[in-house]
DNA sequence: AACGCGTGGAG
DNA sequence: TCTCCAAGCGT
């Protein structure tokens, strides 16, 4: 009798996604690359990312070695911008104590920042055929499907559970059956509606077999998604160029340039959504605000000139209403003395801000008013 | 252990 | 429009 795994390379070997760019290559930089870009990402919104990363940075060193604007202007757009800085770090690290290698243990591979178990075992399973167990999201799909797993699948305990079973498993070519196990589950195994009548899993499903097959995994309780309200501070200097601050590496768009933000104080949401002569809480109008911002923060002297719509921007863990303030700085000079604590803000041509590592909302607003 | 961290596609 | 959630990891 056809066990799980060859049942699954079987499946694999006829409607496997055999065409993926990372699907030919044993070459530990670009199946490691591969591994972060896919994380927590689908397949199509990281494909276009990948060979572009590769062409401008395509080893270890010259990841070690780029400038880290370039690399999150190569991830720009991607999201989850940590996995860009750990990811230089990673090939920093591989240069400095690996010998420009990738680590051939589990160990010294998740000591890599941004290599957690699954991406290591990936990895070490592809680039030097050991026998490694992934478990990301698909694996862990189809896993509690076919053993009909009613616990919480983000506990711990079930966690612990899922990693045994992947294990015992993941057969001698881990390569393969990791591949296959991950289409099984983008393709027939899908999170809603699986296709089972397809599926070549069926008589070993246990959740197929109980009626179960659209109620596993159980759901996970949504987190309530707050509402924040910002401003955006859109500064043009008098040769039409935008001023941005590069952002903390902790954080939302950590390392990211972005358009200065002005946080609404002690307001809320109303008073953002009111007309363009609002008046903020604190009796002090907006207008005036804005200039104390750009003066202490900045050392610019600028004029407000316009209020956008608001906009919205949603985040996997809040929602981010903003509108942007057009102003313009009225004598095109950073005061002296203040210069030297402006070690965040920059004046990009439209031209060259597009270039760089741009959250997605101002890479939109960037490209709407130019 | 629970939360922070982006974005886009599907239904 | 809204909901769900995708090749996870760091803290």
């Amino acid at each position: 009798m056809m066990q799980i795994a060859d049942l699954l390379l079987a499946w694999y070997g006829e409607n496997g996604r055999h065409d993926l760019p990372w699907r030919h290559t044993r070459d530990s930089y670009r199946l490691w690359l591969a591994e972060i870009m896919l994380q927590q990402t689908q397949v199509e919104s990281a494909k276009p990312y990948y060979q572009r990363f590769l062409d401008a940075l395509p080893n270890w060193e010259a990841l070690a070695v780029a400038p880290q604007d370039q690399v999150l202007a190569l991830w720009s757009g991607l999201g989850y911008y940590a996995r860009a800085r750990n990811a230089q770090r990673a090939a920093q690290k591989i240069m400095t104590d690996f010998a420009g290698e990738f680590p051939d243990t589990p160990e010294s591979a998740e000591s890599l920042p941004g290599v957690g178990r699954s991406t290591a075992a990936a990895v070490l399973a592809s680039a030097f055929a050991q026998q490694r167990a992934i478990l990301d999201a698909n694996a862990r799909r189809v896993l509690i499907r076919t053993q009909a797993i009613r616990s919480d699948p983000k506990a711990s305990k079930t966690l612990q559970h899922l990693w045994k079973l992947a294990e015992a498993l993941t057969p001698a070519d881990a390569h393969t059956y990791n591949q296959a196990i991950q289409d099984f589950g983008a393709i027939i195994c899908l999170p809603r509606h699986p296709h089972c009548d397809a599926c070549p899993l069926q008589r070993r499903c246990l959740a197929y077999a109980g009626g179960l097959s659209e109620q596993l995994p159980l759901p996970t309780r949504k987190p309530e998604k707050p509402e924040r309200c910002v401003f955006f501070l859109q500064l043009e200097d008098h040769r039409g160029r935008i001023f941005l601050e590069k952002r903390p590496d902790s954080g939302i768009w950590g390392g990211l340039w972005c358009l200065p933000q002005l946080n609404q104080e002690g307001s809320s949401l109303p008073v953002l959504c009111d007309n363009q002569q609002q008046v903020l809480a604190d009796g002090i109008s907006l207008r005036e605000r804005v200039r104390q911002f750009c003066a202490l923060r900045h050392g610019l002297t600028v004029e407000v000139k316009a209020l956008t719509m608001l906009q919205k921007h949603v985040f996997t863990h809040f929602q981010l209403h903003f509108r942007c303030i057009l102003a313009t700085v009225q004598d095109d000079q950073i005061v002296p003395g203040v210069a030297d604590q402006i070690l965040t803000g920059r004046w990009f041509t439209r031209e060259n801000a597009l270039a760089e590592g741009l959250p997605t909302p101002v890479r939109k607003i960037l490209s709407q008013t130019s």
